[in-house]
DNA sequence: CTGACTTTGTGCCGCTGATAAACAAAACCC
DNA sequence: GGGTTTTGTTTATCAGCGGCACAAAGTCAG
C-alpha cells in the first residue's frame, strides 16, 4: 500500500478529550435549544459529574448561560436551564456579489443580528476598492454587533469565482483575475480599525456559502443533509454538500455545473467551449429566449415571471425548455453524486413554479433505478437571494462551536 | 439553526485516546515500512515513552514486530526495527462479477497474499447458487491463509450494481435484483466452516472496490488521492474517491456515470432514458461501431486493440467517437467534482492508446479555466481487471489499521 | 583502547480528565 | 411530613500521556 490509506492526524492525548467534549456538550446545548446538564449527560453519553465541568468551563468562557430552572412539573429537581449564549463570539460573514455587497453577522445561536445590504455594480471596479467598500460595510457591523455585546470570532468571504488558497482565481462576471482577496481585505479592515486586533479572514466561492446557508438555516429542509444546489445567475452556479459537509473537490473548484455540455457543438461560451449548460440555461440565455432584454438582469426575471403568470406562450415556453436542459444536467449530476435533493435558487427560484415540472420529468425519467421518486429525493426552491452572507458567517460559527476551547485561548489574553 | 451543523458524534475519554494513539502509531509503522520507536515518536509527536507502551500493546496483540537493530552508521544507540507484521490479521476481498469470481486475502502490510479467480458465466445464475460458490472460494483462501498464518477479520463482497445496506438493489448485467448478499454469503460462508467463528461481512459496488484498489494498490498513481474512475465494462461504471475518501453519496449510489447524457433523443438505453453515454462508449456500442461482434467481450475488445495497433480506419474511429464522447462526458464531471485525475479502467485501460488523445481534447476544452493542463491534471490507465477484489480485500485491511484495539477485543479470547 | 558524545528505550512521578459512588438539594406524591 | 425522584456537586479512583532521569548501545576523536 504505498498510499497511505489514511492520513496520520495529530495524535491525542488529555487535551484533546477535554477540547472533544467540550464542543461536544456545548453543540448538544445548541442543537437542543435549551438543555440541562443532567440531559445533556445522558444525550451525549458522558457522566453528569463530567458535564457538569464542562458546562462550568463553557459557562466561565460564556459560550452558554443559565436561565434559571425547568419548571416543568416532572417529578424530581428541577434542572438548571442551559442556552447558548446570545452575546460574546460570533460569526461575521461577508458576500461580495456583482450588484450588492451584503454583511451578516450570526451568533453562536444561529440567529443573524445584523444584516446590512448594499447595491453597487462591482463589475470593472477595481477589486482593491471593492474590498475597501467591503471593509467598511464589514467595520459598521462589527460596530453594530459590539453594541449587542457580540464578538466576530473571524470573517468568511464569498465570492463569484473560482476561489482558493486565500486567492480569487478567476471571476469572470467581476472581471478579476489573480486577486489576493483575503489579504486585501484583512489589510483593509485593519486600515479601518487600527486599535483592534486582527480578525482571521477566510475565503470561498460564493455558492458554497449559499448551499451551507441552505444547509443550515433553510426553512423547510431540516432533514436534507445531501444536496445539489443550483443558482441561476449570469451563469449557473453550483455547490455540493454531502452528509453535512462541503464537497470542495480537490484544488476547491468543485461545483461548476454550469459548464457541462449539453450540444458539443451549440453556442459559443466564455469558457471557450460550445454548448455549455450556462448557455442554455443561464440566465441570460433565458430570458433571451423569452424575448426579454438579456442584460435586464433581476427585473427581468421578475419580468419574466410575470408573463408566466399570465400564461404568454413565448415566456412559458422559454422556462419549459430552460427546465428540460437544466433536467438533462441535473439528472447527470443526480446519478454522479446521489444526493438527497436539488435546490434551486437565485433566478431559478422565482421561476420555481413553471421550471419544476420540466425539471422533474427528466429527473424521474433519467435518473436511475428510480430511486429519484423512490426515496422522496425533491426538486426545492432555495431560500432568497443573498444569504452566501449567511451562510458565510455561519462557516465560522461553525469553527467556534467545533471547538471553542481554541477561540477561547485565542481570545482570553 | 436548525440543522446539527455537525454531527455530535461519541464521546471521548482515555479509551478513546489510546484507541487513536494506538492506530496512529500502526499506521506510521504502516506508512514508513520499517520504523524505530523514536522515529514513531518524533513522527507522530508522542513521547518516547508513550510510544514504547503503545507498540508494546501492538507487539502483544501482533501488529507489529521486531526486527533485529538498526544497523544504520548512524551515531547514537541503534534503534529495534519494527515493521507491520505478515500475519495475523488480514483483509479478505471477494469480486463477484458478470463472468468471473475473484478473492484476495491481502496482509496488514498490503501485499496480497491469497489470490484465486475462477473463471464462470454468472449471468442469469440464481444468486444463492452464485454466493455459494463465491463462498466456497472464500474458503478455500481462508485456508490458504491459515497456512501462511494469516486470519482474515472480515469479508469485503464487490458486486457489479447498486448495493446498499448489504444487498443487492439492482444488477441489471447479473440480472438481480433486491438479493441479500451478506446475509446469503455469510450464511454460504458458515455452512462451509461450521466450526468458526462467523466473519463481519460487508459489501459495496464493484467500481467503488476497484477506485479503491487502484487509490492503494495503483502504480505510478502514489500521490494520487482525488479522482475520477471509470471502468468500460458491459456499461460503464464510475467511481469517485476524493482526498483519499470514496464517496459514496447519500445511498450509496454515487458515480454512476454511465448514465448521464449525450444526446436527449438519441437511442434507447437499458436504464429507460434515451442517449446516455453507455449507448456511445460502452463496450458493446464500441464494438458494433468499429464492426465486431457486440457481444464477444473481454476478446472482441483485444480484437478491437488488434485492429486499432494495424491502423484499421473502422476501428480508428471507432475508438475517436467513443473517446469523444467520454470526454464529453468526463470534462463534465470533472468540473462538477475537481479532481486531481482521471483513470481509465476496464476495456478503455487497454485501448488507452487510441483513446486517450480523443478524451483529452476534450478535457483540455471544456474543463474550466484551463485548470485541467495547468495543474498536472492527468488522464491514466487504470490497473488491470480484477483488483476490485483486492480493493475490497484493503478495506478491511484499513478497518483494522483505523482500529487495532476493536479487532484485538474481538478476537481476543 | 578509552572517554566523550549521541541516541534509544524504559522506568518513575505528576498531572489531568473521566468514572463511580455517595450525598445534599429541590422538587413531586401521598 | 415522610418517601421518592431527579439534579448537581463532591470525593476517591483509575488510566494515559508528558517530563525527567537513567541505563544501554552504539559512534567519534584522540
Amino acid at each position: 500500500m504505498k498510499n497511505h490509506l489514511t492520513p496520520l492526524g495529530p495524535k491525542a492525548d488529555k487535551a484533546t478529550v477535554r477540547r472533544h467534549n467540550l464542543s461536544l456538550v456545548l453543540r448538544a446545548v445548541h442543537d437542543a435549544g435549551e438543555a440541562t446538564r443532567a440531559g445533556v449527560a445522558t444525550h451525549v453519553g458522558l457522566t453528569r459529574a463530567a458535564v457538569s465541568s464542562l458546562v462550568e468551563q463553557l459557562l466561565e468562557y460564556g459560550f452558554v448561560t443559565e436561565w434559571g430552572k425547568t419548571s416543568s412539573g416532572q417529578v424530581g429537581r428541577p434542572g438548571t436551564v442551559l442556552k447558548v449564549a446570545r452575546t460574546g463570539p460570533a460569526g461575521l460573514g461577508v458576500e461580495i456579489n456583482i450588484d450588492y455587497v451584503a454583511v451578516c453577522v450570526v451568533d453562536l445561536a444561529g440567529t443573524d443580528r445584523v444584516r446590512l445590504v448594499e447595491h453597487v455594480d462591482n463589475r470593472g471596479v477595481p477589486p482593491s476598492q471593492v474590498l475597501a467598500h467591503a471593509a467598511r460595510l464589514a467595520a459598521r457591523a462589527i460596530g453594530s454587533a459590539a453594541e449587542q455585546d457580540l464578538l466576530p470570532a473571524g470573517v468568511h468571504l464569498a465570492l463569484p469565482g473560482l476561489v482558493t488558497g486565500g486567492t480569487v482565481r478567476q471571476a469572470p462576471n467581476l472581471g478579476w483575475q489573480r486577486v489576493a482577496v483575503e489579504g486585501l481585505f484583512a489589510q483593509a479592515l485593519l486600515a479601518l480599525r487600527p486599535a483592534h486586533r486582527a480578525l482571521p479572514v477566510s475565503s470561498d466561492n460564493e455558492a458554497n456559502a449559499a448551499a451551507l446557508a441552505e444547509l443550515w438555516f433553510g426553512a423547510g429542509t431540516e432533514g436534507v443533509r445531501s444536496f445539489l444546489y443550483l443558482t441561476g445567475e449570469i451563469g449557473v452556479g453550483g455547490a455540493l454538500v454531502l452528509r453535512g459537509e462541503l464537497l470542495r473537490g480537490a484544488h476547491g473548484f468543485a461545483g461548476e455545473i454550469g459548464h457541462m455540455v449539453l450540444e458539443p457543438d451549440g453556442p459559443l461560451c466564455r469558457c471557450g467551449a460550445r454548448g455549455c449548460l450556462e448557455q442554455y440555461a443561464g440566465q441570460a440565455a433565458l430570458l433571451r429566449a423569452a424575448g426579454i432584454d438579456a442584460d435586464s438582469g433581476v427585473r427581468g426575471v421578475t419580468d419574466l415571471g410575470r408573463r408566466a403568470r399570465r400564461g404568454e406562450p413565448a415566456a412559458l415556453a422559454a422556462i419549459e425548455q430552460a427546465g428540460r436542459r437544466l433536467g438533462l444536467v441535473v439528472s447527470g449530476a443526480v446519478n454522479l453524486f446521489d444526493p438527497d435533493a436539488v435546490m434551486l435558487g437565485g433566478a431559478y427560484r422565482e421561476l420555481m413554479e413553471w421550471l419544476a415540472p420540466a425539471v422533474e420529468r427528466e429527473l424521474a425519467l433519467r435518473v436511475v433505478s428510480g430511486l429519484w421518486t423512490e426515496d422522496g429525493k425533491r426538486l426545492r426552491a432555495a431560500s432568497p437571494l443573498g444569504d452566501a452572507a449567511r451562510g458565510a458567517a455561519g462557516v465560522i460559527v461553525r469553527e467556534v462551536l467545533e471547538d471553542p476551547a481554541a477561540y477561547a485561548e485565542r481570545v482570553g489574553e
